[in-house]
DNA sequence: GTCTATAGTGGGATAGAC
DNA sequence: GTCTATCCCACTATAGAC
């Protein structure tokens, strides 16, 4: 709630504390660090974040429509209505450790299915993604673009050759 | 310089004083505040690469090869060498003024005239370019994948259909 | 498990003397 | 154009009493 509602810097100690009823110092006798928090925070909404991409793909096929088209749309829409916790997420390196890599390869997984499990294919489904939405997110994408356009296109363009598979 | 070698947080103003054998109160006689240094520091390298990327692409026309995938090879070679001031330029929205927004046009010229003028698939080209060297960059591409492979089956596969113009 | 108190570090920016 | 001194902010983290 607080890296949402207050901003990327706005998650101090001091201020998960506060919004727990408690001082700040009294955080270190539960958790080692901040990035203990940001961790759990990251575990978390990835785990979400492939629980719903795996949904929206499962309707997607059931109604005949296109999983990866489905799936990415959905990553989009959540990139941006959690833009502080999808900058935490590619902020930088992702801490080792089974608890956020476990939560990373699981969200990667419908992205990778509705690829027909085209490792590179979706990797660059992936990437294309990211740097749409980062650079939408950063305002780059210049007034008079129709930004739908170039995401649908884009997908249909890197996708493994064959069409739809799910 | 400081960006570089410090890293994102080094460049202090503190520490940019001390590099020019002064105390920082005194920059502020010269500049009103630290975003224009981002700001000068941005316009200059954007231009520079812009630069750049111009002479790989009349250098790859000349040699009957593909100045689109010699500007972006180029793109992602600048970035990779200069990592910390690529993520001041992606960091977040950029400055309006002149200073900053026609070095920013100048830079996209490139990449925009190797796609023949069709700005959908010039942005296309920029957003998966862009994605891929930040997904490299956090250490998310999974190891094991080819990123050469998948960088040229990006942008053969994004970019406008009929080949290579220049 | 909480608290108070505080250490320690850094940041951006300003006032006013010289 | 530079300086000293300082303000005010914020942060992570620890020590030790209760």
């Amino acid at each position: 709630e607080l890296l949402e509602e207050e901003g990327d810097e706005g998650m101090s100690m001091r201020r998960v504390a506060a919004r727990l009823g408690v001082r700040a110092p009294s955080l270190y006798k539960h958790l080692p660090d901040k990035r203990a928090i940001e961790n759990a925070i990251l575990a978390t909404v990835l785990d979400e974040q492939g629980r719903i991409a795996m949904d929206v793909a499962e309707r997607a096929a059931a109604a005949g429509e296109d999983p990866l088209l489905a799936v990415m749309t959905a990553y989009r829409a959540w990139a941006r209505e959690h833009p502080a916790v999808y900058r935490l997420n590619v902020r930088e390196r992702l801490d080792d450790g089974p608890l956020v890599r476990g939560a990373e390869i699981r969200s990667a997984g419908p992205i990778m299915r509705a690829c027909g499990n085209h490792g590179i294919a979706a990797l660059s489904v992936w990437a294309f993604v990211h740097g749409l939405v980062d650079l939408e997110a950063k305002e780059r994408i210049p007034p008079g673009y129709d930004r739908e356009a170039i995401f649908r296109r884009g997908i249909e363009a890197v996708r493994p050759d064959g069409g739809p598979t799910w």
